[in-house]
DNA sequence: TTTT
DNA sequence: TTTT
């Protein structure tokens, strides 16, 4: 079809860090979850509540590479792509479908510190190497807090 | 959570008229679906192909009785929303999620008609007529309140 | 500065034929206004009217082209772009602006017709045949290539 | 015209503290910049440079009451709105335009912290209280009505 | 599963 | 005028 428009655009936090597949081609697949979430009030209870999503987001290539490098839970992030609904067999042979975000533009929000396998912060000195290198294309870290007033 | 943005743009063409339902506490609520597409080239092949992606909208209340009026199968829409993925138990108590977006915004791209149950162009003279006037104008939500989706 | 997004989607109506330039170096550009409005009801009238946004559009390289080749005065498209303000010195030497929308992705949202150096609607015959020919697919800016999501 | 769309969605950060104006009619208005950069590299030299544009934001009424307590220089903040360009005469007679963002949709990206007239940082104790206190939710216009933009 |  |  002609004419058509498949945008989305989500800031929310990583839920987890990042699963980076390398697959035997070479190319290079990140998956992770962010959640958004919106108050409202409720109408029994008069009671605020607070809703949560969670966005399943998918990146390839050069953008999962700098997901593996630099992205992880907690983080906050803006993401921008296209829907997809993909279908799969469960165990059932049952068709089932899976909705997710196929990220094109990706951009930190919090400040980025070096992905690890080990998110428990005892980072090798590899990685610390590579916080003297510049930031791979349009993705850069960003401060979020602190800021000095 | 604070500071988060969850929106999603699309382009594209209903694929079936949509299902309004009318719940005993007066709300009414519309589902449909929508195509878009993007079109690639095969490696392998070398040959264009084109992928078509399809979306479950849902409009509630004012914006979701527009729908029944006005917007039916094949016509164009502009529509701006937000992601949520809802779950539910399959007949094998399995839980299963479904992805939707869920609009606020709905801007009709084709030249609107008033749809009729008789979806099968059998217009009555009043509808006929109504194709020489001008496009029925965008269409906003009536209220922005506490929605238990 | 890190972290930051600039993103504007528009859809509206061309006001004129496109200006099209072919700069010394072959780089192609296009300027175009497109027309956007909204209504509003009148707090001292109680009347509806109208308020009609003009923007300003700008294309270049292989995008250029394409609205060379395909957009004119009437048809609606939707644009995404970038907001840009550039400074300019008008005949007196004040220092002026104006703001832009630099696109980046454009989508044909009316049945495309050759565009013709007659826009007052002489059209040869093959522009005649092309009118119930299917709509031209989306544009694309040419960095978009053969993904395997 | 009907089926138009403007929208505009930003992420920047205040280079001023906003300029707030209550109006004879109670209405409030908040207007201050955000700045967005994007870098690329100079064909010429090779090396990487960065273009930082600025962008003019206005926010109404209750969304302007927010800024005003809320929204500082240095903040770096989420912006949803419409493109609207006003004309005006300047001193000699001439007509002039500015394009500016109306909002109808913030979120702040820093944490916020009240702002003061005094803003060069001589908090009285009750604001340094705040420091302590969660971040302000996502911030949401009470209402879309006759705006006389 | 995040975040405030 | 911001930010990194």
């Amino acid at each position: 079809m002609a004419g058509s428009v498949n945008k989305v655009i989500l800031i929310g936090n990583l839920g987890k860090d990042p699963e980076v597949r390398h697959l035997e081609n070479g190319v290079v697949v990140a998956n992770f979850s962010i959640a958004t979430s919106e108050t409202f009030t409720d109408k029994n209870t008069g009671q605020k509540r607070e809703i949560t999503d969670w966005h399943n987001i998918v990146v390839w290539r050069g953008l999962a590479k700098v997901v593996e490098s630099y992205v992880k839970k907690g983080m906050k992030v803006y993401v921008e792509g296209k829907l997809k609904t993909r279908s799969w067999q469960d165990e059932q042979k049952n068709t089932r479908y899976t909705t997710e975000v196929v990220a094109d533009n990706l951009t930190m929000l919090t400040r980025a510190e070096p992905a690890t396998n080990q998110s428990e912060n005892q980072y090798p000195k590899s990685i610390e190497e590579n916080k003297s290198q510049p930031m791979t294309q349009s993705i850069q870290p960003e401060e979020e807090d602190d800021l000095p007033f």
